[in-house]
DNA sequence: CTGAAAGCGCTTACAG
DNA sequence: CTGAAAGCGCTTACAG
């Protein structure tokens, strides 16, 4: 192919200066209707495209978000990312999206590149370590860019925060959990001293407080494997914890796993909450029971209130704090099963 | 903050010319050894950024890759996507990603997107329908582009193709049934007249005529729903089938679920073999047969071929067939459950 | 309502 | 080894 058709190329072509072409693509109406059609045809038939990067060096607008994402694969960040994408999209967005798999240099990395290639703003669910590789060059660029689901940077003025209401979540699960009568309430899996592990647990901790029980704390990895090895420690080293919270939905569904290997009755012997309420939880059997957090509206929320800062220089609040509900199904209500 | 300070700033505050600071950012050996390490702490200093907008407008090498995915709430599309941008990042390229949801509407819409921000080159996982919407943009455009895991264009020349070896694997699926003593083998999942179904259903129906037994089809979607669904119907309607093959594996993890809802036993009662591979193969219990596409070193791949195409101008052949394997689990030998 | 000129931050020949 | 000038494809005042 040749070298792109260019204002320039349209202009001459229509026989109008280049000023005038660049009116008609910002869609002015100080250019007559008649001219705007005309000069449009013209882009049609010589198939002219917009060079939105070359726009965006004189005007800075580049219309690209970057997203930067700790750990892909996990279908809790893969709904989140796919959410907010969309919505930029929708709203005329690009979307630069890196995954960083926990790593704090590959997060830095990504994060200078996203910098380098001009993204108007960040989102980041960033890693933990090593924070200010990554936050020191965004500060120095002066990129508007917020923290989500996971607060690694303190200062909420520069970099604002958003999360749902993990601590609530905690609180709902064991309350449910208590009303159906359980009387050892586990909280499994998660890294000890963590942001998200501490609100998850607070949570649980001051229902178990209240009510006079004593808690039972086994942290570990947030996967399926770690869930699915717990099962079996559970029965063999504590058989009297009758219910369990679980730091995220894949460790619940690795406890169901687990417990569908050893023979142990989901709901029944053992009751099940997970959180996040990812896709997988309605559709496996038994179905769990689990905090849902709503991450493709909380994607989608967090889409736009990053628009309107960059668009309308409104920044967002410090800190953001959206609902949580209890989704109740099988692993906890044993007649669903029977 | 400030405007972000230039190669001006820099050459200003070095005490030499802009180009200077220009070829240093190259790395070119015409400037001095010692003026680049001055030059460069100068650029520490200023909290220098480069503006890899600006010099790709000169230049015109982005450095910025379009990755277009049909679905990418599936895992197998998330295993893939992260996969490709993984890779690029580690080659120093920044990967825009969409998702189109199976709507070729929107998939237009981020294709002519993608092709506004100057990207250099586009992968994409494509849906069905109205395929020129997105294809004549880019050919019109001339962008090296990569139809992956999905052919919908069949010009080769233009738009070369790269899938997995999906017929071998459905034969490798069937062959693995039917050594186990198998004698009725269904195939289940998966749109009608697709290619990706006709080629899975291809191998299995070539295995299945060798050997003189009658197919049995089940077409349908590619959801852990459907699969439930069909766990059921299969016991009622189709009790001599001992054997199924999934069009994919989250059809495969549905039939899991919906045998454990009907009480029927995997790997005994039924047998089933998925399709693709994904992580939750392993994880489940009892673990799946699944035909495995490798999809994380598939996507390696792609990338590095379509940065050949783009560095070096070697355009990759019409059609590459990636190589797979079947990988033996629970749902096919009871031996391993009990 | 439209045109001529300068400028966005770089790179690239071309001189020296 | 380094500098002055033109140009990448747009937008933006400023004239007219």
């Amino acid at each position: 192919m040749d070298r792109r058709p260019t204002i320039i190329d349209v202009a001459r072509k229509a026989g109008v200066s280049k000023s005038t072409v660049s009116l008609v693509l910002q869609n002015s109406t100080l250019v007559k209707e008649e001219t705007r059609a005309e000069i449009r045809k013209v882009m049609a038939e010589i198939g002219y495209v917009y060079n939105r990067v070359a726009a965006n060096m004189r005007s800075s607008n580049a219309g690209l978000i970057g997203l930067v994402i700790n750990d892909l694969r996990n279908p809790f960040f893969t709904e989140f990312a796919t959410s907010v994408q969309m919505t930029l999209s929708a709203r005329g967005y690009a979307t630069v999206l890196a995954n960083t798999n926990e790593d704090p240099d590959l997060q830095a990395q990504v994060v200078s590149a996203m910098i380098e290639h001009g993204v108007t703003a960040l989102m980041i669910s960033p890693t933990y370590g090593n924070e200010a590789a990554s936050f020191d060059p965004i500060a120095r660029a002066g990129i508007p860019t917020l923290q989500v689901l996971r607060k690694v940077v303190s200062d909420g003025r520069q970099f604002p925060f958003a999360a749902p209401d993990y601590e609530e979540g905690g609180r709902l699960a064991a309350e449910h959990l208590l009303s159906l009568g359980a009387h050892q309430i586990a909280f499994i899996g998660g890294f000890q001293g963590r942001d998200v592990t501490k609100k998850r647990m607070k949570g649980y901790l001051s229902v178990l407080g209240h009510a006079g029980i004593e808690p039972l704390i086994l942290p570990g990895r947030p996967t399926r494997a770690f869930g699915r090895e717990i099962a079996r420690s559970l029965a063999q080293d504590y058989p009297d914890v009758g219910a369990v919270i679980c730091f995220s939905d894949l460790v619940a569904l690795g406890v169901l796993s687990g417990c569908a290997e050893i023979g142990r009755r989901l709901g029944i012997e053992l009751k099940v909450v997970g959180f996040d309420d990812i896709e997988d939880c309605a559709q496996v059997w038994p179905s769990l029971t689990s905090v849902r957090c709503d991450i493709a509206g909380f994607g989608r929320r967090m889409a736009e209130i990053l628009l309107e800062w960059v668009e309308l220089g409104r920044a967002p609040p410090e800190e953001t704090t959206t609902p949580v509900e209890l989704i109740v199904r099988a692993s906890t209500s044993p007649k669903a099963i029977a």
